[in-house]
DNA sequence: TGGCTATATGGCTATATTGCCAAATAGCAT
DNA sequence: ATGCTATTTGGCAATATAGCCATATAGCCA
């Protein structure tokens, strides 16, 4: 791959990469219907507060969300919807995976 | 994160995580303009036979790409175009990142 | 068949990610 | 100031990923 255009590759993954983990997907998902704070996500995850914190820091640090103090909690904001597009991209790689995933166990039946 | 609704958000992940390296991106993006040989992607990305073929087994794995053989080659080729929306989105984002740290520096510059 | 080309796989090491606990920090309220 | 609540950070162990080399496999051709 050529070097002049490596570090523009390396940038997008950089951003895909942070999506690419279920809770962190979880958390776009839901900052796009409204804002939360830590707490929050944290009870809806079910997981270590530490862990939501360190989820919400690798999609800041991306760029994909960002935070306001408010009162005593941080709110997290989903800061580019055109995420949500993507989801049913991949929505449909899936059900294509899972119709020929069906269409070959149909094949090899008879 | 009630366990009903995990599996899909760790179905989506593994689709995204496939996408998320720069080699891989960059595959997707040629496959988007024209089907390739491991080779030809192997020459273009500068790495080994055998990274190229891994990296290709993944996108495979996880039904983004499809591979059909002829010659003595095996062509691969793009399942979902949709995909190539979503990196415009992921554009999106670098610049609004882009121009977000040129604010920043603009306002601590005085 | 035997050799040749193209691709895939196994094995290994280096590096990155994940998730928990414990501890630090920040801001509000008394 | 002191305590309380919300969040972040450091540290660590378990696991996953990346990329190379060497080796295996598959199909074409003489």
């Amino acid at each position: 791959m050529k070097s002049s255009i490596k570090p523009q590759y390396e940038a997008r993954a950089k951003i895909i990469k942070a999506m690419a983990h279920p809770s962190r997907l979880f958390i776009i998902e839901e900052l796009q219907k409204q804002e939360r704070c830590v707490g929050e996500l944290t009870e809806m995850i079910g997981a270590d507060t530490s862990t939501v914190s360190k989820h919400l820091s690798v999609l800041k640090n991306a760029g994909l969300v960002s935070d306001e103090k408010r009162a005593n909690s941080i709110y997290y904001t989903l800061r580019c919807p055109c995420i949500m597009d993507f989801i049913g991209c991949v929505e449909e790689v899936l059900s294509a995976n899972a119709k020929e995933h069906a269409h070959i166990l149909k094949c090899c039946k008879k």
